[in-house]
DNA sequence: AACAGAAGTAGACGAAATCTAATTTTCGAC
DNA sequence: GTCGAAAATTAGATTTCGTCTACTTCTGTT
């Protein structure tokens, strides 16, 4: 807390009051907050920031890599007819989600955790397509 | 697609045209939709269907097992100040998401995979906390 | 046909994310 | 210091999404 000021231009960031307030309460959280939770609890303190302010901000830390973005939000839902257990990848590009048959990749330690009963778990892989968009044996085009 | 009435009925579900409709895209698709895409899409065909229609049998497809729900939409995001690689467990009681160091969980093949180039993935873990709630020695109480 | 319970509807509501246009601040050149 | 350009911030409108409620319609049983 010394200088967070200074730890953010070091990391080519023009600080600011405001993004100073973002920063000391975002990089210090356990709580994995969304945008909004962080517009709040900044508020409590800097009850002038607006929304716009902090989500730019998030934004800007999170290309910088002060931040890490996660997209496993409770309440943010898709569906997928595939009801076996299966792993994820999500083309950065495009957005796309293909589902990765659960053999493909494997997973070690599970049940090693002390703390945590895991009912049920995937990996989430990102990045982009190696090659053939036009192959036929593609995971993900399963439509008859 | 001859017959998705009875086997809504298989699975427990009174059929209907509106289930019936959604059944049909949900069902087949490979595009991980949000809930607010699929009343789109089936608007398309029935244009008279409504919101509240489909994602309360959105709800019930997964509840009787025909659909899985899946926490990872690009769209809904939130942040975590951990920028090293690791995973993450979600308390399904409360929602809270903890970070899980990375060797805690051994993860293979993920470079044998010939279609994707992989840039980034982590396990997303689901269940409960198994004891002790005051421990300190907490893997997301990693404040200074 | 009548009834009860299940299913569907419209529309209101609130939360969350984005966008825009206007204002303020900051920084470098002078 | 001060001037101008670029960057940062702002309020508020707008949109999207999910939930909820009260009402209507449908379905199956008797």
């Amino acid at each position: 807390m010394l200088d967070t000021s200074s730890s953010l231009r070091e990391r080519g960031i023009q600080p600011s009051a405001q993004r100073v307030a973002v920063a000391e309460y975002v990089l210090t959280t356990a709580d994995h907050p969304s945008a909004d939770i962080v517009w709040k609890r900044v508020r409590e303190r800097f009850p002038w920031i607006s929304r716009a302010t902090v989500y730019n901000t998030l934004k800007l830390f999170v290309e910088k890599g002060l931040l890490n973005r996660l997209t496993i939000a409770e309440d943010c839902v898709v569906f997928d007819p595939v009801v076996e257990m299966h792993h994820h990848f999500i083309d950065e590009a495009t957005g796309a989600i293909h589902d990765v048959p659960w053999d493909r990749v494997k997973v070690d330690n599970i049940d090693s955790l002390e703390q945590y009963e895991v009912s049920d778990y995937q990996v989430v892989m990102r990045g982009r397509l190696k090659t053939d968009p036009i192959d036929p044996n593609e995971t993900t085009s399963q439509k008859p």
